[in-house]
DNA sequence: CTAATGTCTCTAGCAACTATAGGTTCAAGG
DNA sequence: CCTTGAACCTATAGTTGCTAGAGACATTAG
């Protein structure tokens, strides 16, 4: 039986966020201590295990649950768990290729700094007019 | 003179987006018509293309009211300015490393899938084992 | 003049946590 | 046995950068 503390060390996640992964109904409400702790079990950790990787992965905590959802039905196809791989690696390709433009015009805009005043401070001004800039960019996929 | 909508039309920014802008002090409170509502000019337009322009390259809100308090002052050396920049630029670049870590991750769990049934599906062994990976991950500045 | 659209303020919500406050329980040392 | 300090408990609020809604007032086109 693990306490809180152990399994969050266990599992590389911290306190705070097992209690919010239970709030939000990822993990289920453990067993207690007489003394109202919080008790968990290899089966626990497993799973909070899975939640983290999952996370490190870019994975969003809804994908998270359909796919924990998922791995409790072990005789089904695991079309539905392919298709969620699948649309988080084009996520996460999309979100490379943004930030690779934005790269490409960040880097344009260091390299053309003469190091002068602001006046001429060419970061300052490409910032201020757009049509300077090669590729459109929007970094609101990105972040 | 341009009314708030035509202001966030002509930037490319929504209404309630202003308005928080606003809130929080990043632009400076307008004019208002008899019937209060929010009047714009030239200057005002600029300063919120400024601030569009560096939100699409992926400044933080932070960073850009530093960028306008310095455009404000022209004769100042631009050293500040080029090194929120570069500060941006290898932001930038270590997300991009990240994710890319990530996509051969998902790409190599997504290759593997069999299209079988849940019990051998790699989607799911992988993310609950983490010791299959190649590289670490961690997507949290990624995100 | 009326209807539709735009604007106003205020509040609450999103993701995915993180931090704080004020209190309780537990394990170890004396 | 008792105390001390760490770990735990709940509840609330804050983070970033917006977005959505409610209910009321302003403006404009027909």
């Amino acid at each position: 039986m693990l306490t809180i503390g152990k399994l969050g060390a266990a599992a590389g996640v911290k306190v705070p966020t097992i209690r919010y992964y239970e709030q939000i109904g990822l993990l289920t409400t453990p067993d207690r201590s007489r003394g109202n702790q919080r008790l968990y079990d290899k089966p626990d950790l497993d799973r909070l295990a899975f939640i983290r990787h999952a996370r490190e992965l870019g994975f969003p905590l809804d994908a998270i649950r359909e796919l924990l959802s998922l791995s409790d039905q072990p005789d089904q196809s695991c079309t539905a768990a392919d298709a969620i791989a699948r649309r988080q690696l084009l996520a996460v390709r999309a979100r490379i290729a943004r930030l690779k433009a934005l790269e490409g015009e960040l880097e344009r805009m260091v390299a053309q700094c003469a190091h002068g005043t602001i006046a001429d401070c060419r970061v300052i001004e490409v910032l201020g007019n757009h049509g300077q800039c090669i590729a459109p960019h929007d970094v609101r996929s990105t972040e």
